[in-house]
RNA sequence: GGGUGCGUAGCUCAGUUGGUUCAGAGCAUCUGGUUUACACCCAGAAGGUCAGGGGUUCGAAUCCCUUCGCACCCA
């Protein structure tokens, strides 16, 4: 035999992907057969796999490698996003080590250096999946900067602006002044910060009176314009119509009222700073109040700021304070918690600014969203405990703030030709603007008088689209592709993306198509090491994803990965898992092995155990099959290979190999093989959605076969009717060897010594097992009898009684105390039931299935009372 | 502050509309075993007042209330 011990995953690893990608089996074409498809969830253009991607990745080729066996047209598209901040970031990032700063490069000298970067890095990501045998059809990979791509993401915003979906709005922003770019809501993560609240004393005009208001931030003392009480405040009646001083700047703002104040927070007097905050602007708005933005795009104190001009708002935090407790305006200052908002990418604190933002109305694109995944069940999210989520989300949708201000990106495709508000036309082209704004204008232009929009679209603007735009769905609604795989099927994320995507995918679909972008969508876990913290590259928690497949095999991260990611629960990653994963393989592998070093005798007779053996695992693997079909349908993915895992482990190398394996050296027959190797085709093929390597592998090494009829392209077994009988008459004989094996156990009796087996069928069990028992009991002579025996070893299974004669004495008194003790068990057993029977509400309210189960228990322990009695006295 | 989900064996989790032989699995643990495919193995055992309390019901891990703890989302 040519066949190693231990699997060597590293080179059947490259040569089977290389021979599926040989052969195109990953690529699809529309046919007449029934579609599947999947999107990739795209991930970073310039990003590295890691453990998230892993599972993510993983779960999507279970799903895709099943599709493909079962006949259908798989086809799962790969690609990456352009990820805009965060690659515009790297960039200036490296471009600084160099010496260059964003600002002295000219947006198409930065872009040349931003493509420069993505095409270095750009698709490693990609390469990475393959190891781990992500069957993409990569002929459709897709970059969301593509040039189609491109001009879809500009079409739709056309599209949406002209159904005025879009306006541009001056609003409160999320400023991340690292990034300097505004950031959608879903961006800024919350975090709780240790701050301090003060105390500050403002003066009144015209009078010796002050008044004290509270705040977190007294740098945007800066910007007060007024000074707010609430009119039910009888402490400040009197201050109604003053105004107070600003202290330092010594502006002069009013004192407003408004209920919006509550009177138990801080001091009951609120300063009013509309530019930095937004309740301050809607109170600003309603008052009319004046606007002082104090801040520069990098959150440094403009000239508002005076004499702290130029610095950070932080440090010029400190200094005023100084000032401040100097000039004795200060009156105290108290410890506070408070939740700041801080940049998902650049962790800078968040900072409230008015600017000029394009938005997208959601009110209306939700309801179809809604529609879909709450009522009609158009799409089902697995697992269902996520509906409530996004129904929170959907139902209090607000506007999507789609501008970032930055260049790496779909840029927006708004003209602007004069100054006014609404100066401004969008159109796909700069000539096409120029006829549009002459036309909005009634004044001549020229091309040189317009300016494009210098903000490009948020990312998620155009991964949005990417179900239909991998599809060129739209640009083109009616080509055939597009029509053909589109619904995709599965949809396979992290529950942290939902709104980011999943949920604003949904909108699109419907607004672009009317129908439903994906039928299911898969959350799994986020992946979190044992101490439960999530895995991230900056907590340096998460193991290198190709070492791991360099460790443990790309088929023993599979299944680590899968082991224990029940949909949506967070998988805590522990090596152990692939280790357990690669421990499967090699069990596989070895018993590939088994069955290919037996040698055929032609003549032999096929033993009667091996029969009954073939036709049990036949059976069971029947029902495991509709177990499985049940666990894929409601994506019960771990659960699926967990019944895979315990049928190959338990039932086929366990008990079946167990059973038809030969005498040391001797042959087996000719039907035996060859039935064994069919069924054990059979569990490559249930396994190999999970570990495609080892499974071509055993597949190829089993026959020589040609390209199409690898394994990956082969046919799911059939399901059909199977023999239920033999499967409890099955367990029945191993509950009987389980028995014998005890026995042997607790006196010590090698399994090499043959001993006799003597039944008293009770149960009036079908004997058709004996064979079986008799193989795997290493019994001499298996008789009935209906008496029991003396100077035996016994024990029961059900009421049947065996009986192992030994030689030598027979410890009467252990025996005697066994018996009793499970007499014990029975009666109190039986003590129970018929106090439940006797309760007569029981008897009458109890559906009678339920009280004939309960008679059927009383029979039966009686039944057993009495054979243990019997045993008991024969002692 | 508002909302959602969770708490079952040492760990990670199943447990379908309340009802079959005193709650299941995998891993870990313990005991025994190896010249016979695999010690990445085989056979077996132990381990749980289903977070605490109360209620509904003939019957509750499952439904309701409440307390405690944890996680996530939104503001």
């Amino acid at each position: 035999m040519s066949s190693k011990v231990e699997y060597n995953s590293k080179e059947s690893e490259q040569k089977w992907y290389s021979y599926w990608d040989e052969h195109n089996f990953f690529h699809s074409e529309v046919d007449e057969r029934e579609p599947y498809s999947i999107v990739i969830p795209p991930p970073n253009v310039t990003g590295v796999l890691h453990m998230g991607h892993m599972l993510n990745n993983t779960i999507q080729d279970v799903l895709v490698r099943r599709a493909r066996l079962l006949g259908k047209n798989a086809c799962w598209v790969p690609g990456t996003d352009h990820a805009s901040i965060a690659t515009e970031a790297k960039v200036v990032a490296k471009l600084k080590t160099e010496g260059i700063s964003k600002s002295d490069l000219t947006r198409d000298q930065f872009l040349s250096h931003a493509w420069e970067w993505t095409n270095e890095y750009g698709g490693k990501i990609l390469n990475q999946l393959k190891k781990l045998g992500a069957s993409c059809d990569w002929q459709r990979t897709k970059f969301t900067l593509d040039d189609d791509m491109y001009e879809s993401v500009i079409d739709s915003f056309i599209n949406l602006y002209n159904k005025g979906l879009i306006y541009r709005g001056y609003r409160m922003v999320n400023w991340d002044p690292e990034a300097q770019t505004t950031l959608s809501d879903e961006e800024v993560i919350y975090e709780e910060k240790q701050g301090k609240l003060y105390f500050i004393s403002y003066p009144l005009e015209n009078s010796d009176e002050k008044l004290t208001i509270a705040t977190t931030r007294p740098e945007t003392i800066f910007g007060d314009s007024a000074i707010c009480i609430n009119p039910k405040d009888e402490r400040f009646t009197h201050l109604k119509g003053k105004k107070a001083i600003v202290p330092i700047v010594g502006r002069i703002i009013p004192i407003i009222e408004d209920e919006y104040v509550e009177m138990e927070f801080g001091t009951g007097c609120l300063k009013v700073t509309p530019a930095h905050d937004e309740n301050d602007k809607t109170l600003g708005e309603k008052h009319k109040l004046e606007v002082f933005d104090i801040f520069n795009p990098d959150a440094t104190l403009n000239s508002f700021g005076l004499h702290y001009e130029g610095q950070d708002r932080f440090e010029a935090r400190k200094n005023f304070v100084t000032e401040l407790e100097e000039k004795n305006f200060v009156i105290k200052v108290e410890d506070y918690t408070n939740k700041v908002g801080t940049s998902e990418r650049t962790k800078a604190v968040i900072e409230p600014r008015l600017s000029d933002q394009w938005f997208l109305k959601m009110k209306d694109l939700a309801k179809p969203a809604i529609e879909a995944v709450l009522k009609s069940d158009d799409i089902k999210l697995h697992p269902k405990k996520f509906e409530n989520t996004y129904r929170n989300w959907m139902e209090n949708i607000r506007d999507w703030n789609i501008s970032r201000q930055l260049w790496w990106g779909h840029q927006i495709p708004a003209y602007y030709f004069g100054d006014g508000e609404d100066d401004y036309v969008i159109a796909k082209t700069k000539e096409e603007a120029l006829v549009k704004a002459k036309q909005k204008s009634e004044k001549s232009i020229s091309l040189e008088d317009l300016k494009q929009d210098e903000d490009v679209l948020d990312t998620w603007f155009s991964s949005w689209l990417w179900p239909m735009s991998v599809f060129d769905g739209i640009r083109h609604p009616e080509n055939e592709e597009f029509k053909y795989y589109y619904p995709t099927n599965d949809l396979v994320t992290g529950p942290d993306i939902l709104f980011f995507w999943v949920a604003r995918m949904i909108m699109a679909g419907y607004e672009y198509t009317d129908k439903k972008p994906f039928e299911n969508v898969y959350l799994t876990g986020l992946v979190r090491d044992k101490k439960r913290q999530k895995m991230s590259k900056s907590l340096g928690n998460s193991p290198d994803a190709l070492e791991l497949i360099e460790n443990y095999s790309a088929d023993g991260v599979r299944v680590g990965l899968l082991l224990s990611n029940a949909a949506g629960n967070d998988l805590l990653f522990d090596e152990a898992l692939c280790q357990q994963g690669k421990g499967f393989s090699n069990k596989i592998w070895n018993a590939y092995r088994l069955i290919t070093s037996w040698t055929v005798d032609e003549n032999l007779l096929q033993p009667e155990s091996s029969k009954k053996a073939i036709d049990w695992y036949s059976s069971v693997f029947q029902e495991k099959l509709v177990e499985l079909e049940d666990h894929y349908s409601k994506y019960r993915i771990s659960d699926a290979l967990m019944t895979s895992y315990k049928l190959v482990w338990d039932d086929f190398c366990s008990w079946f190999l167990e059973i038809i394996k030969p005498g040391y050296e001797q042959p087996i027959d000719k039907s035996t093989l060859s039935a064994a190797i069919s069924l054990f085709e059979d569990n490559l093929k249930i396994l190999h959605p999970f570990m495609p390597f080892v499974t071509e592998e055993i597949w190829h090494q089993i026959q020589k076969r040609k390209p199409e009829d690898a394994l990956t392209v082969s046919k799911w077994p059939k399901l059909h009717s199977f023999d239920k009988q033999i499967i409890s008459e099955f367990t029945f004989a191993s509950e009987v060897i389980s028995g014998i094996r005890t026995i042997r156990k607790e006196k010590n009796i090698s399994f090499k010594n043959k001993i006799d087996l003597v039944v008293i069928n009770n149960e009036s069990a079908n004997r058709t097992m004996d064979s079986i028992i008799s193989k795997m009991g290493n019994i001499q002579d298996l008789t009935y009898s209906d008496a029991g025996m003396e100077g035996s070893l016994t024990f029961r299974v059900k009421s049947n009684e065996y009986f192992i004669p030994v030689d030598g004495a027979i410890d009467v008194e252990a025996e005697k105390e066994k018996l009793k003790e499970e007499l014990n068990y029975y009666k109190g057993f039986l003590k129970s039931v018929e106090k439940k029977l006797s309760n007569e509400r029981f008897v009458s309210n109890a559906p009678e299935k339920v009280v004939a189960i309960e008679k059927q228990k009383k029979e039966d322990a009686l039944a057993q009372i009495e054979t243990i009695s019997k045993s008991l006295e024969n002692l």
